[in-house]
DNA sequence: AATCTTTCGGATAGCGCTATCCTATCGGAA
DNA sequence: TTCCGATAGGATAGCGCTATCCGAAAGATT
């Protein structure tokens, strides 16, 4: 007997340590070591126990690839946001990731730039990694897109929109009612005895759209609305824009007394330019914004706006997910966690 | 014989179009296409052909899980950034996505908050998936990371910092002199004939603290150094916490003519509170920031600040990667992209 | 012409895990 | 007591791909 019992076949060890090492270790089949550390099936208390000390004494971490393979579930959950460079999608993400990541998934985040062909894209290429869950945001989403969705048998929650007719039993979200909003700050505006309110909005993704709806209707209950106080512009939003749409409607409407920008940073830009223009707010307009971004609350005047519990919603709509993912069946599968305006010295 | 062939002991049958179906359409060993769509090794042109032509007509798409268990690289790229709460980081993230993504890799981000411990675990989580490659802020990292970094053998490029001696050879970083832009913006400040000139700092992360040496060095040299002209606070960054600092500075320096804040959130958040006391910048005191911010543009007055290529460091620094992925030699190891001081109406 | 290299396709053993099937054991019902 | 279903551990075949080893053919060397 030589010292090398095999050739070896210069076998491609890894030297990692696998769950059949913990299994040899703990004198018990791989069968139930991976049953054990998973919690799956019913395991011998006393077993468990040896095995989770053997396993965390051989510093035994599962591989995330073999398991994928194996159970054609990797330990990925894709989020889809349309953008990076709105504070509000950030945090929703910030807080979706932080959920996941405690639960042990990792985040794959695609971000759509409101292109429905790269979301599309995207989430072809997030499923490739086949996810053990979905975020997305908004409903809205194209044929294709939809259909990979419900084919990948994914479970998927929808963040910051809900519904707009009745609940359909069959689709998860959290967010708060956009329509809502955009005509609880409108009305909060005429309750104030503002007259001519005009809605200056941006980038026109369908939350955007239902709020505009909300103020319209807000408008029209009270007998005032009028389609020259609608300012839409479908370029993407901006500080430098919320100054440039402010000077238009100072110029073309000079009789508008308050104006509800769509965010917060057109709103913040309108303020800047109001304070540049010598127009002082609100004793010659109001403005008001919607999200309650960073450096809302450090304007001059301080802007009022609509806090919308973004963070909130990141962080219920991850735990709703991981429901999902176990397979529990939701109480409320369309959860509305609602919004707060926010008065300030802008209005 | 009945119709089937064989019990087929319930195969896990997964319908996926496999590399193993292309190898039989096509007539080949499953060797040789993996290498044909790999590119790997010398493969016929005529039979590489023939296999891309089989694989896209079958729908062909390699899974990523079973390359990553047997090649032992996934194809994930890990990323590692303090905050998600500063615009700077978010900007170097999306640029090397989507420039990773370009190139086939998917980004698994990771947020340290500024935390060495989480930072060393979130590294753990991801190296677990191992990952093609890496890029992590910064140069500053606790032993135990840096072991990680080391031990894993994954190629890894660093983002914003620059060694402050002189080349190693063997660390990879994309980024651009932070002292010298400390430096050179006071020097600028001196130049304009302000005499106290300020250095104003939250965070306190090892970038900022080397702006700090720049500001120091160029008050030496001038002879204009003085300690209590230092404002530092180690809390976060934010517009109010500009606020707070500037008014502190005002009270108890008045004969302070110029204030450098190390980020542009501080400074813009400085300038919103001079407006608010009714101080004149630039010509009661000048205020000049750093980063270029969102929004910096649109400030009342304008702000001077330093604009730092954060795009193309993160872009950059993913070419840079995907070239050390590839096993290439790189001609610039430590790639220096500069700065820029944007001179406006704060000072 | 004989030998030595390269070059390039094929065969196949894993990568580390889970799903599935089997089997042994143990109560409780008949 | 016998039988049956439930319970829980074990054995093992993949999951889909790449790394490695082979070997035949073609070119290079003497």
């Amino acid at each position: 007997m030589s010292t090398t019992p095999l050739p070896s076949k210069s076998t491609r060890a890894t030297g990692r340590v696998t769950l059949s090492d913990v299994a040899r270790a703990a004198g018990v089949s791989p069968s139930t070591v991976s049953r054990a550390l998973r919690g799956e099936r019913a395991v011998d208390p006393a077993l468990i126990e040896r095995v989770t000390a053997v396993s965390s004494m051989l510093g035994y971490v599962p591989d995330p690839a073999a398991r994928a393979l194996a159970s054609q579930r990797s330990d990925h959950v894709a989020i889809l946001i349309p953008l990076l460079s709105n504070a509000l999608f950030v945090d929703l993400l910030e807080a979706a990731q932080t959920t996941l990541r405690a639960a042990g998934y990792q985040t794959l985040m695609g971000v759509t730039h409101y292109d429905a062909s790269e979301e599309e894209q995207l989430l072809r290429e997030q499923l490739l990694h086949r996810p053990a869950g979905l975020l997305v945001t908004g409903l809205d989403h194209n044929l294709a897109t939809r259909k990979l969705m419900a084919h990948s048998q994914v479970p998927c929650v929808h963040l910051m929109d809900l519904p707009i007719e009745e609940p359909e039993a069959d689709i998860c979200c959290v967010g708060f009612r956009q329509t809502e909003a955009g005509a609880a700050m409108t009305r909060y505006l005429l309750d104030k005895g503002y007259r001519r309110v005009a809605f200056a909005a941006a980038q026109l993704d369908p939350r955007v759209m239902q709020r505009l709806y909300g103020w319209r209707k807000a408008l029209q209950e009270a007998g005032r609305y009028d389609p020259t106080l609608e300012w839409l512009n479908p370029a993407p939003s901006s500080l430098a824009l919320g100054g440039v749409i402010f000077e238009q409607i100072m110029q073309q409407s000079p009789a508008v007394d308050a104006i509800f920008f769509c965010n917060d940073d057109l709103a913040q830009g309108a303020l800047m330019a109001a304070l540049r223009l010598g127009i002082s707010v609100p004793s010659q307009v109001a403005i008001v914004g919607f999200n309650d971004l960073t450096g809302s609350d450090q304007m001059l005047p301080t802007l009022t706006t609509v806090r919308t519990p973004r963070a909130q919603i990141g962080q219920a709509a991850a735990r709703m997910l991981l429901s999902l993912m176990r397979g529990e069946a939701l109480e409320t599968p369309q959860l509305d966690l609602g919004f707060e305006i926010v008065e300030r010295q802008s209005s």
